[in-house]
DNA sequence: GCAGAACCTTGACCCAAATCAAAGAGAGCC
DNA sequence: GGCTCTCTTTGATTTGGGTCAAGGTTCTGC
């Protein structure tokens, strides 16, 4: 994926870290400038991690490429994943000194990194840039809250399903969208990765894909490339109803 | 609780509903004649829905007295609580239209509203105020994140101890919280919304209950009066390491 | 092409919490 | 005082998903 995809609406403006095309747009030849001035990127190897929980957080950053992910754990060893990173997405906190969590690459990842400071003061000199991330900031809320419902009262089959219909949305090629319901992409996670975000055990996730499989919601080439002939059908699994949008 | 208690700061500002003495000091006078303006007093019983997913919710608000929740349901009934508001708490999402989850007064519940559009207007003219709403959002973030390791790691037990010291922390009577560890509260929810926030049934929430009381962790005075003799000892059973904050 | 390491699947068994059921405890009301 | 309604407790039973264990697949590096 290339910057260009990113960001297509703006290129004079790709590296952007406010993903949207109404800020983008609406950042004038100064504001760009400065943003041109602080950034600078920085790449993570699969399995790699960006930042511990409680360590010092310089920076805002946009994913470019690959998959990150925000953990939280206790203090045995018991692991929930909070946040999924995908190209495009924005991490950081105005405002907030520490790392809430641990962010780790999970891929390989590349960053597109602003130093904080300079940024804070960028934002708080222009009103659109705070909107958008307030926003921005509303959507992962709403996400998260989503996300507790999913936690809190879905079966295993059901975490599966929400967790596959949201990859799908975000991954699948835009062509193969158009083919009446089937979507194809790759999981973008072991096996594990999608037990700590589901608050399941690994074992369980495997079963329950074997499930899927055997009924013909999904076919599954290797371990990760993932054919979902009808979509629909994989969202009745999901348990919520209508469309339910969850990014993020 | 008086509004006094709410904005122990600055009285002029009694209603405004960016809970925080930094930005009720900073409001100017024309601010604050803004807020006046377009301020109005609603009440609810208990049990009544202040609002339902999915409709036009064209005010923010804070909470002055009571609690209210806020609440995620699948099709099939099952519900998930994803927000408790507590007197001070801030409900309201400038630049959206439509209210994301249900909410509802779980005691007779008093709040302070603020008709969105104007409330807008101004937030969109004075930098500090929505940068207070954007650390406010972040707040709301890290503990809805927090929750969601709550919800899909914990055991009934901790999940059970976490929500008793979150209330306890929240709740507790100022005076009663210098004794050495000891607190004295309320339960201001009913077993059976305990359990829609913990993603649990109220047969386990009351059974978890019990054991604490047996084992003398709490002691229980009707079935809402709770006394903590040992807070730590309380913590330790929550499960987290240190102190993991979680707020509202 | 082989060895080792990750990662994944499947089976057997178990247990924490859900479900089903019944009875107790208050609170409000006549 | 007794009646009803809501909330809560407790017990018996079931079950979904966890745990433990054993192999199977890829992938990588040599």
């Amino acid at each position: 994926m290339t910057p260009e995809d990113i960001h297509p609406v703006s290129p004079s403006c790709a590296d952007c870290p406010i993903r949207h095309r109404a800020v983008c747009a609406r950042c004038d030849e100064r504001e760009l400038g400065v943003l041109e001035s602080i950034k600078y990127y920085r790449s993570f190897e699969a399995g790699q991690m960006v930042i511990w929980s409680g360590d010092k957080m310089d920076f805002v950053a946009s994913v470019v490429s690959g998959i990150a992910t925000l953990t939280q754990t206790l203090e045995d060893g018991r692991t929930q994943m909070v946040g999924l990173l995908l190209p495009s997405d924005f991490v950081g906190r105005p405002g907030r000194e520490f790392a809430p969590y641990n962010i780790s690459a999970t891929t390989d990842l590349m960053m597109c990194c602003f130093r904080k400071k300079p940024f804070e003061d960028l934002m708080f000199r222009t009103p659109h840039i705070a909107q958008r991330l307030l926003e921005m900031t509303l959507d992962e809320l709403d996400s998260a809250r989503e996300w507790m419902l999913l936690l809190g009262r879905k079966t295993a089959r059901e975490k599966l399903a929400s967790l596959l219909a949201i990859v799908a949305r975000r991954d699948a090629s835009v062509k193969l969208r158009a083919t009446r319901g089937r979507m194809i992409f790759d999981l973008p996670l072991t096996r594990e990765a999608m037990a700590d975000y589901l608050g399941l055990t690994l074992e369980t996730v495997s079963r329950q894909i074997s499930a899927f499989k055997r009924e013909g919601i999904i076919e599954l080439e290797g371990k990760r490339h993932v054919t979902v002939p009808d979509f629909d059908r994989l969202l009745n699994e999901a348990g919520d109803d209508a469309d339910g949008g969850m990014l993020s």
